[in-house]
DNA sequence: TAGATTGTTAATCGATTAACAATC
DNA sequence: TAGATTGTTAATCGATTAACAATC
C-alpha cells in the first residue's frame, strides 16, 4: 500500500465509516449501496469529507451510483487490517480489565469477522495467577516478553491503576507490543514508533462537566 | 463566566492539565509553580498552547515564575464544573456497565475531592431490579423521568448493546440529561443542545490497528 | 441520453506555533 | 537589577469545505 503518510483525523474516521457498512452488510441486501451523501450523514461528517478520505486509499466509488457496500466493506477492513486475526495482551486483571477482557472475548467469539482476540491477561497479583477468564489463564507481568513471542502478540491493554501504568507500558514495548490502548488515567510517555490510543473515562466524564451550566435556562420542548 | 465560546479542542486539554495538577498537588508542597514549559512537556502539548489555552479563561500566570499549582487547580476545577458534586445515571448493567458503576463508586468513596456520582442504575432486565451495587439498586429504564428530576441527575453514561443505545439516549434526553457518555458502538443522533462524548472500546482499537504493518522491519534496540 | 455522484483542485476556515513586549 | 516566563499578536500549518469537470 502506497499510503504517503495518511493524518490521525482521517485514520480515525474509517472505523467510524466502517461500521456504518458492516450494519448495512446485514440489513441491506448483497449489492446495496450508498452515496457519500448518506454515508456522511450516518457518520456525522460531510459528504465532501468521506470522498476525501476514502480517495486517499484508491477509487471505490461509481460516478452517479456511489459506493458498493460490500466492496468498500471489504476494502476499509483491509485498510485497517482487520481481515487477519490480531492478537492482545490485556494488562491489569481488576474490575474493568475483566469486564473488557470478557466483552471482547465473546463478541470474538460470536462474531466470525471480529478479529480482535485477546489471548493473554497479565496482573501482579499472585492470587490470581492461574486463574481462567472464559479459557484465557492470568500470567505474572514478568512473563510478559515470552508470551508476546509465542502467541505473537502485536497490542496491548492497559487496565493497571494510575501508578503501574508507565511500567507496564515499559514492560510492553520491551516485550515488542507497538500498538497500545490505554485506560489508565496517565500520559505515557513512549518511544516514538509506538501508538498509544487513550480511553480514560474520567477525563471524558470531566470534558463533558464543562458544558454542564450551559444555556440551562433555554426552553426545551418535551 | 464570560467566555467566548471556547472551542472542543481546548476543552479536550483542561482536563489532562488538571490531572497533572491533581498530581502536583499531592507530590509537591502547597506552594509548588510549574511553568507553560514543565506542563507543556507533561501533557505532551507545546507550552505556547498551554499558555493559549489557560488564557481564554483569565491570567493564571506570574512572568518570570509561572503558574501556582494549587491556584490554578483550584480554577480548573471551578471551570471545569467539577467544585460540586455531579449526579450520575448509569443506563445498561452488563459486564461494562457494572465494572464502570463500581470503578466510579469507588474512587467517589475515596477521593474526597472527586465529585463525578454514580445514583442511579437502570436496565430493562427484570431480574435485575432492586438489586444493589455498591448501594445503588438497578431500577427499570421507564423509571428514569422521575429518578432524574428527583436526584438531579445531569448526565447519563449508555452502556447498553448497540441496537438499543438511540432508544436509550433518547429517553435520557426526554428525562433533562444534555451530558450523555456513549460507550455503545452507535453513533446517536440527538437534538444539538445535547453534548456526547464517545467512547468506542473497539473504534479505538481498530483506529490503532491502522498502523499494524507500519515499519516493521527497521531494528528495535533492547 | 439526462441525472447523479464521484475524485480532485482551489478556497476557506480554524488551530497551532513562533516571536516578543510586558513584567514579575 | 538580570533572568525568566507570561499573555498576546502575527505567521504558519493543516484540515475541512466548496465547486466542478469527468464519467457512470
Amino acid at each position: 500500500m502506497r499510503t504517503a503518510k495518511i493524518s490521525d483525523a482521517v485514520v480515525r474516521r474509517l472505523p467510524l465509516y466502517l461500521r456504518i457498512l458492516d450494519q448495512l452488510a446485514v440489513h441491506e441486501g448483497p449489492d446495496a449501496s450508498l452515496s457519500s451523501q448518506e454515508l456522511g450523514e450516518r457518520a456525522g461528517v460531510s459528504p465532501a469529507l468521506v470522498r476525501k478520505d476514502l480517495a486517499w486509499f484508491g477509487e471505490f466509488g461509481k460516478q452517479g451510483v456511489g459506493y458498493d457496500v460490500q466492496y468498500l466493506r471489504t476494502a476499509l477492513r483491509k485498510i485497517l487490517h482487520l481481515d487477519k486475526e490480531i492478537r492482545i495482551a490485556l494488562a491489569g486483571v481488576g474490575n474493568l480489565g475483566l469486564a473488557l477482557a470478557r466483552y471482547h472475548r465473546r463478541r470474538y467469539l460470536s462474531e466470525p469477522e471480529f478479529h480482535l482476540h485477546i489471548v493473554a491477561l497479565f496482573d501482579n497479583d499472585p492470587a490470581k495467577w492461574g486463574e481462567e477468564i472464559d479459557g484465557v489463564p492470568i500470567t505474572p507481568m514478568s512473563q510478559m516478553p515470552e508470551m508476546v513471542r509465542r502467541l505473537g502478540i502485536r497490542m496491548g491493554i492497559i487496565t493497571v491503576p494510575a501508578e503501574a501504568a508507565q511500567e507496564v507500558a515499559n514492560q510492553m514495548v520491551r516485550s515488542g507490543v507497538r500498538l497500545i490502548l490505554n485506560f489508565a488515567p496517565a500520559t505515557l510517555s513512549l518511544p516514538e514508533h509506538v501508538h498509544v490510543a487513550t480511553a480514560d473515562l474520567s477525563v471524558e466524564l470531566q470534558r463533558l462537566s464543562y458544558y454542564l451550566d450551559e444555556d440551562e435556562a433555554s426552553p426545551v420542548p418535551h
